[in-house]
Order: structure tokens, then sequence, then C-alpha cells
DNA sequence: GTGCAACTTTGCACTGAGGGCAACTTAAAT
DNA sequence: ATTTAAGTTGCCCTCAGTGCAAAGTTGCAC
């Protein structure tokens, strides 16, 4: 089974099992973002994409329940690696900055080139939506564990407000933040481009510290 | 087709077909929550609900395309008169007292209880999450465009970034106050209770208004 | 190495979603 | 009453998703 428990040892070195499930996975995505490039959303089966990755039919759903599911994985990587990167900011700093930092430190190539072609790929159908609203808001779940954490044990009944607010803005402005940065420069992955990204990561997460005081506050980012 | 153009005369008397049709759709979501009542989410087909409606599979999907879709169209609805209360308020109001209005004079028994008892049923199986994504996430789509409004034609670039994070964000506040609401009070829907989401929805709308200042602000709110 | 145990892949078969199409039924219009 | 448009249904197709059991691999002990 593919959902047995992995040895949970980051220290000792993959099996020959592991490897071998971390390619076939890897197998997987690059086929079906490879059908969709050729073909366009929609136009292609499981089938299809477990003949191009080399692999049954069956297999492929021993990895993924669904085609949107394979390609979702991209994004999913793509917000993991952001909590990872929240995880490691010290836990008294404000949580906006802290997101701010998570955030704008992805944003480089090699990981936003990913997230970048999948969102033009599939802007104009809503057949991917689904995954891609489910990635996000397995994202917002996790910071809002992170945000409990900071909050420490003695959470009484207002801080599950407080807490869920913050988390399902802070994953707003995030979306947000990159949804305005997809509609402005497509597939753009030049140096100005990213780094408008970062701006508008900051930006956003600033939007909400200040409680989106008037649009005048706007004139903060000038930088194309 | 169910999708052809409706009179879209609001003055007009509906005709014949309209109710039947209106009639048919209220069958459909009745049956569906009926058996989600009696068998549990994941439990019950399609064809299922068509019998219980007394119409046909093929029929059923004429109206929706999937069960999923059938019981979302009970959050759409109460998402929609949402939005229709947003609208009614005045144009220079701020954004965010404008949804605290909308939103807590949804707060009332009528609204919320067919949207109580659907959390409430499904709130321990992801069978409809995908669909309560995306209604929240179609009633996001409207906040923005109301906020896109309001700013006026004259929006730069900038704005984009402001309309996106903002309307986000209530969204994401909105959909706080009532997870944590049914947290706390299962589909309890006494005065009491209704009010208590009343305020939750006021505070979560404050926080965002505030820029989520550090949780000693939490003492706000005293309800239960 | 040999062999066993655990894990993984695959084929097969089955249920059910979803949709195209044409025949049929019902409401509206003249 | 007759014609026309709108809606319903049955038939049939493809494809998603899953359980099961028979293979094929890998890990480990001897």
């Amino acid at each position: 089974m593919t959902s047995s428990t992995p040895p949970a040892d980051p220290g000792a070195p993959p099996s020959r099992r592991e490897l071998n499930k971390a390619a076939t996975r890897q197998a997987i995505t690059d086929a079906a973002l490879g059908l969709l490039r050729a073909k366009g959303p929609g136009n292609f089966t499981v089938e299809d994409i477990a003949d191009a990755a080399g692999i049954s039919r069956r297999t492929f759903f021993n990895y993924f329940s669904s085609t949107d599911a394979a390609l979702a994985s991209i994004v999913h990587g793509f917000l993991d690696t952001a909590i990872q990167q929240l995880r490691l900011r010290p836990a008294d700093e404000p949580l906006l900055v802290s997101a701010q930092a998570a955030l704008t430190a992805l944003a480089d190539p090699e990981a936003v080139a990913p997230l970048a072609e999948l969102f033009t790929l599939t802007q104009q159908s809503p057949l991917m939506q689904h995954s891609e609203l489910e990635a996000w808001d397995h994202c917002r779940a996790q910071v809002f564990d992170v945000a409990r954490e900071r909050l420490g044990g003695s959470h009484g009944q207002q801080e599950d407000l407080y807490v869920h607010a913050l988390s399902g803005s802070i994953i707003a402005c995030g979306k947000a933040a990159m949804e305005v940065w997809f509609n402005r420069r497509g597939p753009d992955l030049t140096p100005a481009s990213l780094s408008e990204l970062r701006q508008l990561l900051i930006d956003s997460m600033a939007l909400l510290g200040t409680g989106f005081t008037t649009p005048a506050s706007l004139s903060t980012s000038r930088s194309s």
C-alpha cells in the first residue's frame, strides 16, 4: 500500500522502496503535467496518465485518488515548503511577519515555476479548482495549527475565532497576491517579475496588518 | 434545458414552467437532504435522490451536476442572500461594515437552519468539502465584484491587490465565524446561540478591521 | 545465495458518475 | 386546434474509483 507508515526517520537513508515510490510519484505528476500541456484540461484520462508514466491504471490510484489530485500535488508541494518555512520562524514573531517571510522566501524561480505553469494552464477552466481550493484549505489548516501552537495552550474559546480568522485571512491574502501576480505577469519568471511577486506578498500581509485602511494606503507598492 | 434564459423580469408572474422547475429543484434538494439525514454522507446515489424526488436519474443531471452540487445549493442559497443584503448597503459605507451588517442580518433561524443541519451532517466527512469550498469561493467572487464597483472605475493595478485581498479576507473571516459557531454550538438554533453567531460575525469583521492586533483585544466578545 | 515475509504492482470485475442523443410529453403561442 | 418551444426520460456510452486476488519486488535472516 502507498499509505503505510513511512520510516518517519529523517536521518535514515531512504530505502529502495521509498525511492521507487518517490520516483513513481514524480513520474505520475510529470506525465499529468505533460498531458495537460499537450491536450489541455479535461482532454485526457487517468489511463492516459498511467500509460505516459509507465504504470498501470490501477497503480495510479494507489498514489492519487484522481487526476486533479495528481496535479494539485504540485500546489501541495509548494504550500508544504511554505509551511516548513513558516515553522522555522521564531515563535515569538508576529504571525503576519512570519508569513511574510515564509512566503517571500519561496518567491524564487525553482519553487514557483511549476506552480506558475499549472496556473496558466488551468486558469480558464474550472476542472482544477476543486483540488486547488482543497490544497489552499489544507495549507490554511496547517497555518491554523502553527498559530494555535504560538498562542500556547492557554487558549479559551475567544482565541478560537482569532486563530481561525487569522489563518484564513493569511491564506486569503497569500492567494490574492498570487492571483494578482498571475493576472499581471502570466508565466513570466524574470527576476523583475519575481520581485514584484515578493512585493505583492509583502503588501498583502501589510494590508492585513493595517486592517485594510482606506485605499489611500495603496501608494505603498510601486515596483514594476 | 435548465440553463436557458429565465424571463429575467422580476415583475412578471412566474410562468407554470418556472414554477415547475423551482418545485423540482426544491424536491431534489429536499430529497438529497433527507437521504443525507437517513443514510449519512456517501451512502446514497444519484439514483436514490432521483427516486426520492420522483424524477428520473437523467433529469437530476439537468438540474445538478452531482450529489454534492445538489446539497451545496443550500449553501449557495444562503450565501446568495448574503450577497443580496450586501448590495443593499449604501455604496459609501466601509465594506467591512457592510459585510458585518449583511451577515448579521442573516443570522436568523430560517436562514441558518438548513445550513446548520447540513454542516452538522457533513462535518465529519470530506465528501462535501468540494462543493462547499466552491460555494464560498463563488461568494468571494461576488464580494470581489461589489468591492470593485465601490472603488469606482478608476482602479489602477494597485487596487487589484487591495480588492482581492479584502474580499478574500472577508470571506475567510465569515467562514471562521461560522466554523467556530458550529464547533461551539452544534445544531443549536436558540436565540442565545444565534446571538452568539451574530457576535462572532461582528467580532471577526472587527478583527479584520483592526489588523488582528494582539490577542489582548480578545476581551471584546463575551457573549455566551 | 536461499527462502520467507512484507510490500507493491497489476489485471479483472463491478458500481456509479456524467453526458450525448433521440423519442416523448407538456406548456405556451397563434 | 395546431404548431412550436421547453422539459423529461430512456438508452447507451465512456470513464472514475474501488475491492480482490494473483502476480512481482524488496527486505531481512539464516
